[in-house]
DNA sequence: CGATTTATTGAATCGACTCAATTGATGTGG
DNA sequence: CCACATCAATTGAGTCGATTCAATAAATCG
């Protein structure tokens, strides 16, 4: 029940038979825990056991400085995951934060060896998870290194819609939006006093409705203008036939 | 000869056995092209077909908006590759173009099955090259979001430096430098006029010289603390013995 | 060698930041 | 369920880092 939002988003791409979704089910239900909001989930240094899949609420990576610069440079919607085979690392390079109260899976060494072994159709679609989650990233720095502040706001509040759609959670033209603007500050680069301003702008031009955690997008067509949104790096464009399960 | 700096660099985390360097070493010399400067190797839009491996010269991946802003992603120096398993996806988001002339070892779907099936070591350096990429580019995303623009260069080329160390491209303190500071200003979101006052106040610390395409870092250390650079994530610090190649 | 690209400098401007104060929401314990 | 405490959002004013525009100098290439 949990996992559909990683199966719905899964699907998007390869279409899982019953024994794919089984065993994805399986591994979401085993080893669950549950965070608070504003817990770490892992740290920058510690030693990496497990993959993570979020299985509900939202969580993001981050990294900080010394002087407590901090980073967001990815947030995690249910059914993301955190990298695949990150346990061959030492050590963790950034750390794993919730936002909202989250729960998670851990998902072992064992059942990746599982999945290269027996379900090709999911393995496919791990891989395009991850090829899609470096081309976020790679999109981030293109946000940070050439958008302004309002694109750069337009472009992200675009992408987490189009992610919380393709995972079903949202509704219409809404979505529920927990994000603070410290947080949106903290992954768009921007002051927490700019966001603010940023957002007003956006308001004011009728491109969002965001308020008591809650984001509305009147016309997505016209947010993405806003941002310059090209949603070809999620590479949504497989209406999930890419292989078949003939099982 | 050429795939010298993959097998170096791969060997950073694992030992490789004969047999896994004469795979690596036969897949570099088939199929192998060349580009001239300043040329696209593949653009967005286009079918990926194969993953590319660089056996000399240098490349970038890059992003233009409609506007003509260009943001340089990440570059790639000899013994790099693109994405594994590109060719899954149905088009590329992003371009990859040379910065000097170029050759390049085309690899086929077929080799990466060879790999999976047969040689387990490259198969996990393969994946901590992987991870590797995905944290440089999670980095930048550090970088722009939160370094100066004096922070951001001595970061960048603290980073290349050290990259150029891993595939054993530099001699003692020096390394090849083609970039043009139109090229840096396209990688750190600067425009070329602060790239060039940015670099000068390098220079002025003492810490870099940096002319005739040559880079000189009198002491790496104290280039990393301008740049506030880590190097956990790069996760260099295995020995080459992770696994051991008992053939 | 001239032609073109790359690097450098100066001056004026602007987007985004900092600092500081205020208002509004949320949540918790008594 | 209110009162207080805390966290989140908003506003104003002044500043600064980085930008743009424009011109010049130096390097590189055919």
């Amino acid at each position: 029940m949990t996992v559909t939002p990683l199966i719905r988003k899964l699907e998007q791409f390869v279409r899982l038979s019953p024994g794919d979704r089984t065993i994805l089910t399986r591994a979401s239900s085993e080893r669950v825990r549950k965070f608070a909001a504003r817990a770490d989930i892992i740290r920058e240094g510690d030693q990496p056991k497990d993959v993570h899949l979020i299985l509900s609420g939202w969580a993001c990576r981050y990294k900080q400085l010394e002087d407590g610069r901090r980073q967001v440079m990815s947030f995690f919607l249910p059914g993301d995951m955190c990298d695949l085979n990150v346990f061959i690392l030492k050590e963790m390079d950034h750390s794993i934060g919730t936002i909202t109260a989250v729960a998670i899976a851990d998902l072992s060494r064992d059942f990746f060896d599982e999945i290269g072994a027996g379900y090709p159709r999911i393995a496919t679609a791990l891989w395009w998870e991850t090829l899609v989650n470096a081309a976020i990233q790679r999109e981030w720095t293109m946000n940070l290194g050439q958008r302004t502040a309002f694109e750069r706001m337009a472009h992200l509040l675009c992408e987490i819609f189009l992610r919380l759609r393709l995972a079903g959670l949202n509704d219409g033209l809404d979505c529920q939006f927990p994000l603070t603007q410290a947080d949106l500050a903290d992954a768009t680069g921007l002051s927490k006093v700019h966001v603010n301003r940023t957002l007003q702008e956006l308001r004011a031009a009728g491109l969002v409705v965001l308020n008591r955690k809650t984001l509305n997008v009147p016309s997505l067509e016209r947010l993405m203008n806003a941002g310059l949104f090209n949603a070809n790096y999620l590479h949504m464009n497989h209406e999930g036939s890419q292989l078949d399960a003939n099982e």
